[in-house]
DNA sequence: TCATAAGTGGACTGATGGTCCGCTTAACGA
DNA sequence: TCGTTAAGCGGACCATCAGTCCACTTATGA
């Protein structure tokens, strides 16, 4: 719902974005994620999109760039709620909860976002068939600090990468879809992961 | 370089596959095999393949099916192997070693064949990417009566899916080609996230 | 009101997975 | 050895999409 560049003041030497551009690309995000509901991440394609936005394929391409752009900048409006509440947020995700706790409501959190929005995350894993989830960097680098703040003798950047991605899309997609689990069945092997790390760390 | 049905007699109302049929068949897997260590995951078609093997595209498709229903054939063969290793192989990945040190060495297994296959894995994964990791079955179900065995107080099917997909071939080819780390450190860091399983599930 | 560069749409291209079908040939029985 | 037959083959063909291009339109600032 929110615009990519809302309202500011032009940055010099450029000139600000015309306003019938900016409408569309609030259009656009707003017929990809309709698309994407209607018709899941496999059957949403670009052209499908732009005719739901009532606008050429060309005008998708020239504010997106490609594909996995579109997907991307839709992300990226949960992402920075998200990022948000982990670095400023009350506890337990936010500063004041101890180091184990926050990478645990992290990667919670991360669930919770994964399953909010399957169907986007799917589509957009599909284009970056070879990023892992770790490519996020501002997670992994939160990630990283509070691991490194649980224990200095743990190996941070690898551990982050294998956490973050033991709760990737496909993992969330599979227990909930084909074996029923419940989110808060993941969330409680997620945490006994996390307690175990602490744990083994203090030994 | 094994054929897929080695010399048995024919099943009662089948006739053999016919000779021809079986060389290429081996041909179309070296080729595959081929292609994919000069052009990787992503430069290799099927087109490509079908040449390499000087053999015709629909050749291809019917031994394979499709794309990925090759590539599958090519992993099969060093899952098989795998699989005999961690049911009947020397401990510590098959029987005799504790469950905790069988399941690290299943998931250390599990690196060493991503990576020494890289590209072949994430020629699947570009395919199959709304399938995790925990898709193979008998990985899942081994790794599941392991976990159960260190503790029936955890969640073996989740945990399981967890686990096997924090050692993704994504992570595997960001941490070793992106940030240049050593397998020899991702295993000690799925060491340590097992012990910490461990630990905690006897607290 | 005008000049102009930003923006637009949709036809077009290129790449690639997958299908189809007429021709070839291995396999087997007589 | 030879004839019959269905399994197998090749590669032209098709369908689907992501992404490009460019002649035309229009918002904007002077």
């Amino acid at each position: 719902m929110s615009a990519e560049k809302p309202a500011g003041l032009p940055i010099a030497g450029e000139r600000r974005e015309r306003a019938d551009a900016a409408a569309n690309r609030v259009r656009i995000l707003a017929a990809a994620r309709q698309v994407l509901a209607e018709r899941g991440a496999e059957g949403t394609t670009l052209d499908a999109v732009a005719e739901q936005a009532g606008v050429g394929k060309g005008t998708v391409f020239r504010r997106f760039g490609d594909r996995s752009g579109l997907f991307q900048a839709l992300l990226d409006e949960h992402l920075r709620v998200f990022q948000d509440a982990f670095m400023f947020g009350p506890p337990p995700l936010g500063p004041g909860a101890s180091p184990g706790e926050r990478l645990a409501a992290l990667l919670e959190g991360l669930l919770d976002m994964e399953d909010g929005h399957l169907e986007l995350i799917l589509a957009l894993e599909r284009d970056r068939w070879k990023a892992p989830i770790g490519g996020y960097i501002v997670l992994s680098l939160h990630a990283e600090n509070l691991i490194r703040e649980i224990s200095p003798r743990l190996d941070a950047p690898v551990l982050a990468q294998l956490l973050l991605n033991a709760v990737n899309v496909n993992v969330v997609r599979h227990l909930r879809q084909e074996t029923g689990t419940s989110l808060a069945a993941i969330k409680a092997s997620v945490r006994a992961l996390v307690a175990g790390l602490e744990m083994s760390a203090r030994s």
